[in-house]
DNA sequence: TTGAAAGCGCTAACAG
DNA sequence: CTGTTAGCGCTTTCAA
């Protein structure tokens, strides 16, 4: 047999539970949300009936007189608007990216414990943004953790034109009231450069981030910065755009360009993985020849060959200090937006 | 300024807009779900009044009449019973497999045109997986697409039990009376062994999955049967775990006890590319010195070097097709259960 | 400490 | 074609 009993329709209800325990709903209702002044026979008696019964409180009631949907929106933001194919491309490429896979098991780390989920949304076309805008303004979400792979994403605005709690990973390009929780990258990338300098590179070169997303140009700033402050006011720059084949290209670009090369700080760990792969092909030894530092401390740098140097970002905690701001926001609405900005630190491994 | 309006409180409702349209609430209703037999006037007049009002249906309250959630949840479910620190590490674990992004990929673009959006949960502890059983016996989502990372995880069999809508992907180990959406992985198994022996590899060996999940069971005996019909019947196997580590480590165990093979059909792309890296590593060439065949045709494929020939698993279409299927189960509880098994093709780049 | 009663915002008969 | 009327299942004053 393969036909199922028709179990939701039988879904038994407080009412249910009160007839059983030979209580009102209100009692059972307080015993089922744990509040005190109940006397213990009788909670006991609710108890088993509970089980007795197989209740379980329904979220819709429930959410419509406490106003809460209990639910938040972790959204992947990008600008522009596709076309359905690419935003399909959009949705298995943002996962190709280990970094999102990394936002997501933070978020959920923190929210399990606390019987939350999020529900998984992409906002790369006026269409999708509007869709999330709708679906918050609808009480089908209390909040939005939302995580912009651009720097003119609209979505921040929107939402914060709406009055919606949100939290967002990295500064937006421009101010908007809602808290986020950013890394360092200027630090960062100082620390990749004082090491490639410390092992004695002398002819360092960087393959930095897109220069129309914030990380990537801050980035590319601390490097520059620190190099400069060394003795290295113009290191060559070859930009990619965060992807393992881009920089590869840019690495292409750089050995031709600069055939002594004896170093190279990439921006992510996936650009500095194709780094690799081209410097091994061109023969160079990694990091005899020359040495690599990437950026991010994802899943790849403990991969790739050689294991990379790379600067850490702890993206899990990031993604659970996202959480827990807007679990706050959400219950004090009114307080000021805090944001929270993380240290990286180095993490020495083969590759330099 | 950095406070918001307290704009939550004010959400109109439907008796604003009838008010402000000078209809009653079940008009407002009607046009509001597109149902027609509404005057074309009023329809317009309360079009503006829904404009005018910025009015949005609020969820729960919907929910709580009509009985759905218009939510579904994705759960990554495991077997056993993992610490805290594993949950987090299974929950970054499983995307540092594309294969999870490629599912999440799928399910979006099918669920997406619908205003609908996956719900996450991992389940890969018994706490976990009652709390997925629990969300959704509360109608927080009217059913579940289940992955399963192991043969023995409960959760297909809890969820049977209780009678709740779900499908899963790839067939269960033990008969459930649930849907599924499958690949083929015999036929796509037989497929590279083919190719292997057509390109001429007199020493083939395999990088088998884990032998505890049916799909890598299915992959080995596959190749090993199609290889036996073309007269090597005991091709040297060696088991890895569907991971890139995993995939190197069977391949320095096959090298160190077959220096002469030359062909390897490994159970996924990720241990494909494993196995690329210590062939290189021990000076081999691929495909000069030994062809290399993966499965999948995950995003690794083409970024691998070489790009991998593998043996194509449609898991977008595959996801769609589950979402489609779970939706279906929903919207007719009482029909049979239904599978659909995918038919794999080889994709052919530059490792064999 | 417990119960009665009033909704939360919406849909869905059922009249008209 | 439109309005009236019941609730959906739950929380929460307000009395008792």
């Amino acid at each position: 047999m393969s036909r199922e009993s028709a179990a939701p329709s039988a879904m038994p209800t407080l009412e249910d539970v009160a007839r059983a325990a030979g209580v009102s709903r209100a009692t059972v209702s307080r015993v089922v949300n744990g509040i005190r002044n109940v006397d213990p026979a009788i909670q006991q008696a609710v108890r088993d009936a509970v089980a007795a019964t197989g209740y379980t409180p329904n979220r819709a009631a429930r959410s419509l007189v406490t106003r809460r949907a209990e639910t938040i929106a972790l959204v992947v933001s990008g600008a522009g608007d596709a076309s359905e194919e690419e935003q399909n491309a959009f949705a298995s490429g943002v996962f190709a990216d280990p970094f999102f896979g990394r936002v997501t098991a933070g978020v959920v780390g923190y929210l399990r414990p606390r019987s939350m989920h999020p529900v998984l949304m992409f906002a790369e076309t006026s269409a999708a943004r509007a869709q999330v805008v709708s679906y918050l303004r609808q009480g089908s979400a209390d909040g939005a953790l939302i995580v912009s792979t651009h720097a003119e994403d609209p979505l921040p605005g929107m939402i914060a034109a709406a009055g919606l709690p949100a939290v967002l990973f990295a500064r937006p390009a421009e101010a908007v009231p809602i808290s986020y929780v950013d890394l360092a990258h200027q630090d960062g990338a100082a620390l990749a450069a004082d090491h490639l300098l410390a092992r004695g590179c002398r002819r360092p070169v960087t393959i930095a981030g897109p220069q129309d997303v914030p990380a990537g140009r801050q980035r590319l700033a601390g490097f520059q910065e620190s190099m400069s402050r060394q003795g290295h006011p113009s290191v060559p720059v070859a930009e990619g755009g965060f992807t393992l084949h881009s920089g590869a290209e840019a690495m292409a670009r750089l050995l031709a360009e600069h055939p002594d090369l004896d170093g190279v700080f990439a921006a992510n760990d996936l650009m500095a993985q194709g780094a690799c792969q081209v410097l091994r092909e061109h023969g160079r030894q990694v990091p005899a020849d020359v040495a690599v530092v990437g950026f991010d401390d994802s899943s790849v740098a403990a991969a790739c060959r050689p294991p990379l140097t790379t600067v850490r970002q702890p993206v899990e905690e990031m993604a659970a200090e996202m959480a827990r701001l807007l679990q706050e926001r959400i219950e004090h609405p009114g307080r000021e937006v805090t944001s929270v900005v993380f240290q990286p630190r180095l993490v020495v491994r083969e590759s330099a």
